[in-house]
DNA sequence: GCTTCCGTTCATATTCAGTTCATAATCCGG
DNA sequence: CCGGATTATGAACTGAATATGAACGGAAGC
């Protein structure tokens, strides 16, 4: 069971979001601010927090800055309001953490708690779900509605790490990195091929897409 | 991720550094003297360079300065032995650059590494918000209420050095260098015809407007 | 041993961002 | 208000990047 901390002070938002990772199957704990938070990490063992940058007493940037300074490395996805990516102290270490922006998609927030989870090796649920489909890695199937398609692992690896970042641009160097391994001597372009293959397969399937990023890489756009 | 180039002549001071960096979850590049340096600073974007003013071939000196010359602002943190504090040339550009002395703590080494990267504003660079719009660099994309567009490479970037300093007055070759590169052998005039499908693609957006200084260059306008 | 399927490479077709060019519009000093 | 200079605009071009089709080799399964 992996547990999560949601300190955010706004009530309503804070039980919308227990509802939604209760519902997905996570342990939720809750805090008002990040003094609150603080006693909670005590006690238990979180797995990943999110938090709010604008709250009372002790708000986002001091929290995750007092945790930064106890060497505790936990996971970290920041909520934010448009206007508040202008606050200077932004610099939040990307790489390990993840931000979103007010107001907060249930879905997206999932989305990207499972990859943060996946990147930091905490999760051990090979488990995903974007818009309608469910990716189970232990047995590389993608499984739509009542049809349920295998891949083969490099297809599979490729749609899932695309699908963990909707819209952000993976270059293909950086997916080579991700999926053959950092050292690879396989021509970066093989990655076309298997976008293509991926295209080809879910074709008739509107719910998502991987577009080109010409010049960069690929991308998936996930609807509604 | 952020890329740091270790410019270090020393093999095994090098490396401790490589791990430690590694570890703290930058992209590191190495570099065994100045000549070594500027190749690699020739293909690849470096955010931050951490440079032995020791070395042969190249010193650290002449490497800064050639990277002064070529109008290339990237923030250097610069290793010292402490008898060399005195020497003349200890003129770099404080303000925008550090120093550390000979032995060196990598703890502190991380600690002004972070601070560089957040005066220079790089770690938070790949979000940017103005005037009712943000700007994210992994997308190329400019979300503006619900509307999200996404903008070829230079047109983003182009858009992002206005905005970064509304008002300001940025002549063609300044935005040249920015973005293509100092060494571009591109036409300055191709900057315009990039400046005009911004102002058409955004022409029912009035929080912001591109502006021509005759004779000069071009700025960004924000409005309340 | 034969077949099937995956991953890769290669050769070729297609696309599009970026650039250039030609021309029109605008500005500004005199 | 004229003329030279600067900028805007529309359109064409082009080369690099991507898409596509096909073929090859090797591993797994039969």
């Amino acid at each position: 069971m992996t547990n999560i901390l949601v300190v955010e002070d706004n009530n309503s938002l804070r039980r919308l979001m227990r509802i939604h990772l209760d519902r997905a199957g996570y342990a939720v704990y809750e805090a008002a601010d990040g003094v609150d938070a603080l006693k909670v990490l005590d006690n238990t063992p979180i797995h990943l927090m999110v938090v709010d940058v604008m709250m009372p007493r002790m708000d986002g940037f001091e929290l995750t800055g007092e945790l930064r300074g106890a060497k505790i490395k936990i996971p970290v996805l920041i909520v934010t309001a448009r206007e508040a990516l202008e606050d200077k102290r932004t610099g939040f270490q990307l790489g390990a953490d993840d931000y979103m922006v007010k107001p907060i998609d249930m879905e997206e927030m999932l989305l990207r708690i499972e990859a943060l989870l996946r990147r930091s090796g905490i999760s051990e649920s090979h488990l995903m779900s974007v818009g309608g489909m469910a990716l189970n890695q232990d047995s590389l199937t993608v499984t739509r509605g009542a049809r349920i398609a295998v891949l083969p692992q490099k297809e599979f690896f490729l749609l899932q790490a695309l699908l963990s970042y909707p819209e952000k641009i993976f270059t293909r160097q950086a997916l080579m990195d991700e999926i053959w391994g950092y050292d690879s001597d396989t021509d970066p372009r093989t990655v076309d091929v298997h976008i293509k293959r991926l295209r080809e397969r879910f074709h008739d399937f509107d719910n998502f897409s991987i577009e080109t990023v010409r010049g960069l890489g690929y991308k998936a756009v996930v609807r509604a």
